[in-house]
DNA sequence: GGTCCGATTTGACACCGATCAAATCGGACC
DNA sequence: GGTCCGATTTGATCGGTGTCAAATCGGACC
């Protein structure tokens, strides 16, 4: 399923070592995490962990977007998250289970560090500084998580965009360009809708002053977005 | 806003002692969490945490039940979580930020355990057993959370229901009898659904064999519940 | 057993978003 | 610049769920 697993390189190392879950380490802790990563290229769309699979790693994306998802019994999916450079997806099973509760998926050609669960078990327990990062990195995608559920449960199709599009959106007032960084199937997603119904949420806030060419998006005035 | 606040007694220490967050813990680490609970009743309806206010200390569920939700610009609320006896709350933020991120209300009459996050997390760093609890809270937190994420994304009313009847039905088949153990309006809420569509959710599965009468669920074949 | 009030159910309706199909776009590759 | 194919948009339709209002239920308290 992964081809190509090195130990990290000078590059990759670097890399690693600025991702919120290394950053903050001890430098005993950091050195010792650099050297148990393992390094996979993975092509657009192979599958990285399979739902119900024995788990027994977690992974750190270096480059590339992975998308975590599940599927219902009659075949449909479910996003559950879409990982950027920098981002760790199943470490929560590090103390959390046996098995992967969801599966992942390359968005595109991307780069992985896979680090042993267990061998990141055994540095928690004698580094402080790793069960900090651990956590923090838990804390944040759980409170990121609950954002989402709440925005399904309150936002519109047009105010999940809107929001989107803020979160993204470098000025507070005037008009910014952005360019998203992946398909808009991806990101219909993400935001859980249909292609169709994002689609349809970017026509309808266009009397917002929204245009998007490709992946680009121009919004005319940011601060007219936050009233949608 | 907490009446009554007081050290933990020999039953409140008992409680307190089962729950998930405190019964993996050395013996040391133990005795030391049970010092700094602060024990405190809240009635029910009471507000406990506000959205927004600076986040000093989460909370661990003794008896009753507790609401987690956020409101929305125009007064709606979605619900995040419910927390049962033995649950702990708020403990996303000992190292995820500055501020509660939703409120917490009691549904019931509620006794409750608060524990200052900075003692906390100074013990954290002293003992990796503590460290360790946090981390499955944690994980465990967030792998509920994305099940909901998922839920919403796929699941219609009746088979939320359904899902939701199935966790708590003790048989794994045959008949089953279920009291649940608050109001329907805040199973609705933890289901994501209007209170009227919970009902109704409940009607349509009559056609499956479940039978409602006030909060007592009469289940009449548990495995023709797995097909909705 | 009867009363009462809030909780729940039911009905009517509107809206949002999924789905399917068809048209169009956009970017990669010649 | 032209071609081609997958990505995206648009149109039509439908099912699911929120909302409001009215009827009914259920449990607590006399």
């Amino acid at each position: 399923m992964l081809d190509k697993n090195h130990k990290a390189n000078i590059r990759e190392r670097g890399l690693l070592a600025k991702t919120a879950f290394l950053k903050a380490l001890s430098p005993t802790a950091l050195s010792r995490l650099l050297d148990i990563a393992h390094i996979s290229m993975v092509p657009s769309r192979a599958t990285i962990i399979r739902e119900g699979d024995p788990a027994s790693a977690f992974y750190c994306v270096l480059t590339g977007y992975v998308r975590l998802y599940r599927v219902s019994r009659d075949g449909r999916q479910a996003d559950i998250r879409v990982c950027s450079p920098g981002d760790m997806f199943a470490e929560c099973l590090i103390y959390g289970g046996e098995k992967y509760r969801f599966s992942a998926q390359a968005a595109e050609n991307a780069n992985l560090a896979r680090f042993d669960m267990q061998e990141v078990r055994e540095l928690a327990e004698q580094d402080p500084t790793v069960a900090k990062s651990i956590m923090t990195v838990l804390s944040d995608h759980l409170l990121s998580t609950m954002d989402c559920v709440v925005n399904d449960r309150l936002h519109t199709a047009p105010q999940r965009v809107a929001d989107y599009l803020l979160t993204r959106c470098p000025m507070e007032s005037g008009s910014a360009s952005i360019r998203l960084p992946y398909q808009k199937n991806l990101l219909a997603g993400m935001l859980g809708l249909a292609p169709e119904a994002l689609s349809r949420a970017f026509s309808s806030l266009r009397r917002t002053g929204v245009t998007v060419r490709g992946r680009v998006i121009q919004i005319g005035d940011v601060s007219a977005l936050k009233d949608v």
